[in-house]
DNA sequence: GCTCGTTTCAAACGATCGTTTTAATGATAC
DNA sequence: GTATCATTAAAACGATCGTTTGAAACGAGC
């Protein structure tokens, strides 16, 4: 067939890899077959089970290529300031920074197909399946700790308990704004100032940090009394 | 034909309803199928078909039993928040009080099954299907401006653009808190208190309302050179 | 008893799924 | 040229999908 492409290596893997990220955020994992996938890269069916194995090797592939540069880049974002500190804590928007920066640069990024790949992401947080979920714990099992730490020591005076659980909540916050739908058209009149890759940014960034450092519940939330028996 | 409702036997209904929504948090829509479904509710697996018309019907049916009970109570609670502030407007935490302080206490109640449709609807904001989409958006149709109008009036100083985008990520952050997967492992070591059906909206709460109430950012979002013209 | 409308049942429908197979093709080295 | 290797191609595999069918079972009214 000579078509437009007929080159000699029209990098078979990277095609498929790109029509099934497209996908897979359009319609999610279970709904995008192999053939809408080789037939929007224009390849043959059988060339995904050929470079990849499977279609669920071909969902990890989708997301070790770029979560892995993604968190390195949150990692050298976190060493970076604390160089800076040289030792002292960090101050809290630093390592909102660090974290969400990394991740809303690359949701603004539509050229090379951030953009997709972090709604994808974004939509996979509550996925569930099992082993993407798996997957995700191990890619961030070396990240996590880290920043955890780094709060710690950025907020010594809230428990270490609430400052996770905030974090939990940042993170559900951001992947919303990435991935949602707006399902119930809060801001459909006002999304088409997508041309600005810093306008979520800006917009996220003082509500997380004023979520993060908002006065605590007076009430504690749990009054246990003897048993204190976790592991 | 049967109409709506009044069924003599509403057993076979409620078996199918009931199984549908608790497999399709755990596998999602596509990946449920409809003999997983009858197999769980112990019925035929035509019954379905018989009693709903289609996969997607019954989908519909799921959120409807649920969601209009959800969407009234949210009117009841800024009903009665109105009534009570006298032509006043109203604070911002009663708003988000009225919010989604109705969805955590169905979200908290695990007896009748409405934490099971809480974590549904959640995962549901980021579901690409194009029908849930524009099923979810009908059904909300009659609430939101509710609540955007009684945010514009509890912020006056706060552009309303900013007020709905802080609506938003807070619809975010509730979401994930409640339908995420922890697929970081962030709080995976407190989870264990979910036998207090408070815990998390006195988690949540505080951060929502510290971001809604948050300092807006320094540097407008967009500088745009004539206009501020949207109503 | 019988009738009639509703509900349940077992079985099958065609379509599509992920995967496998077997052959053809292309490039490279001898 | 031939041999070798990696890649692509077309076709088919068995399994499972949502849905439909036609008959059996049930219950209320007479």
């Amino acid at each position: 067939m000579s078509m437009v492409d007929s080159k000699q290596h029209p990098d078979t893997r990277k095609r498929i890899l790109d029509a099934a990220e497209a996908l897979f955020v359009e319609h999610g994992f279970e709904a995008t077959s192999m053939r809408m996938i080789t037939g929007r890269a224009g390849v043959n069916l059988a060339s995904v089970n050929y470079h990849f194995g499977s279609k669920e090797a071909l969902i990890q592939e989708v997301f070790r290529r770029r979560l892995a540069w993604l968190n390195h880049e949150r990692l050298r974002a976190l060493d970076r300031a604390e160089a800076g500190a040289k030792g002292a804590p960090l101050k809290p928007h630093q390592i909102v920074e660090a974290f969400f920066g990394v991740s809303l640069r690359m949701a603004a990024d539509t050229e090379r197909g951030g953009h997709t790949f972090m709604r994808l992401l974004g939509r996979t947080y509550t996925e569930p399946t099992a082993f993407v979920r798996q997957f995700l714990a191990d890619e961030y099992a070396a990240v996590v700790p880290r920043f955890k730490q780094a709060l710690f020591r950025s907020l010594p005076d809230v428990p270490p308990e609430e400052i996770l659980w905030r974090f939990h909540f940042m993170l559900g916050a951001m992947s919303y704004a990435i991935a949602g739908t707006d399902a119930l058209q809060l801001v459909a009149e006002y999304e088409m100032d997508e041309k600005d890759p810093g306008a979520l940014a800006r917009r996220l960034m003082p509500f997380l940090l004023g979520g993060l450092r908002a006065p605590l519940a007076e009430q504690p939330v749990k009054k246990e009394k003897g048993s204190r028996k976790v592991a």
